[in-house]
DNA sequence: ATTAATTATGAAAATGAATTGCATTTTCAT
DNA sequence: ATGAAAATGCAATTCATTTTCATAATTAAT
């Protein structure tokens, strides 16, 4: 069973916990954003999704969202531009973001040893370290290219 | 000649690089600016400045702590909550943030070890960083106290 | 399957912070 | 003092997010 059938079956639990009922639409906007497995704005699924399946409203695919993010099935996040983009989250652990600043793209990581050296800073501080953000960016691989082109 | 008195003498030097003229209004907001050396939103600085002195705008809170930020004095960041928050800048290197969830208390630090680790994983990714932004979260030593005294 | 109770939906309106337009005022080099 | 350029205040806009509310769909119970 792959990570993506299993956050669905997360979903459907915390829906029947919370006691949600879950309409089609509501349905195929989940399993859009679980099998996609990136990064979206509330804007560009819904863009997605407009092209493949007529009748979703940007409000349905909101609020999807925004449930997803309460059960922490979805990761909410703000890259610098006032935009908040939304992620499945399909294993237990935290990850960071590196991104590009020319195409967009986020790519996740996770280092220990960073982790580890955050909490170091913070008990220097006197700080007990509930949750952190990272965010690395640069210019990927792909765009450093085809800028030399130029 | 301490760390504020450079930043203004940076921001008058800005100033005439620009052409800009300095009404007595923007000054204060500057000067107070740079003076309390904290963060601020747009809103906290004009409350404050409101108590001192009439008669400033929101408008020219906002455009002074937009200017600074555009000639490098100040730093803008939001942290989690879709608010700016503006900090005079007065040394050359970046920091990061730690930020008390509870008090909403913000403390600046750098870890050179950190940032080496950052690179390393960018660099695995074939990524070049130009910055970033690192944010540890959590509850301050006074908070923790006055917690435990409930 | 019908019903009743509850939840989901779409469209529009409301919100909240950031930003801009514009008429007026202030600054500053001359 | 003067005039060109910049700054100001206020209102109006923008733009993403969030909520409202009337209607439709879903679910559990009969």
């Amino acid at each position: 069973m792959n990570r993506q059938t299993k956050t669905l079956q997360r979903f459907i639990k915390q829906r029947s916990k919370y006691g949600l009922k879950c309409s089609d639409k509501r349905t195929y906007v989940v399993d859009y954003f679980i099998r996609a497995g990136r990064h979206f704005t509330v804007e560009e699924l819904y863009n997605e999704i407009k092209k493949r399946k007529t009748g979703i409203s940007y409000s349905t695919v909101y609020r999807a969202l925004k449930l997803l993010t309460q059960w922490g099935l979805a990761g909410e996040s703000m890259f610098g531009d006032s935009v908040s983009r939304y992620e499945p989250i399909s294993r237990s652990g935290h990850h960071d973001h590196l991104v590009c600043q020319v195409c967009g793209k986020i790519i996740e990581f996770e280092n220990g040893k960073i982790e580890r050296l955050q909490d170091d800073v913070a008990h220097r501080y006197g700080f007990d370290v509930t949750t952190h953000r990272l965010e690395l960016y640069g210019v990927c691989r792909e765009c450093r290219k085809k800028r030399r082109r130029k």
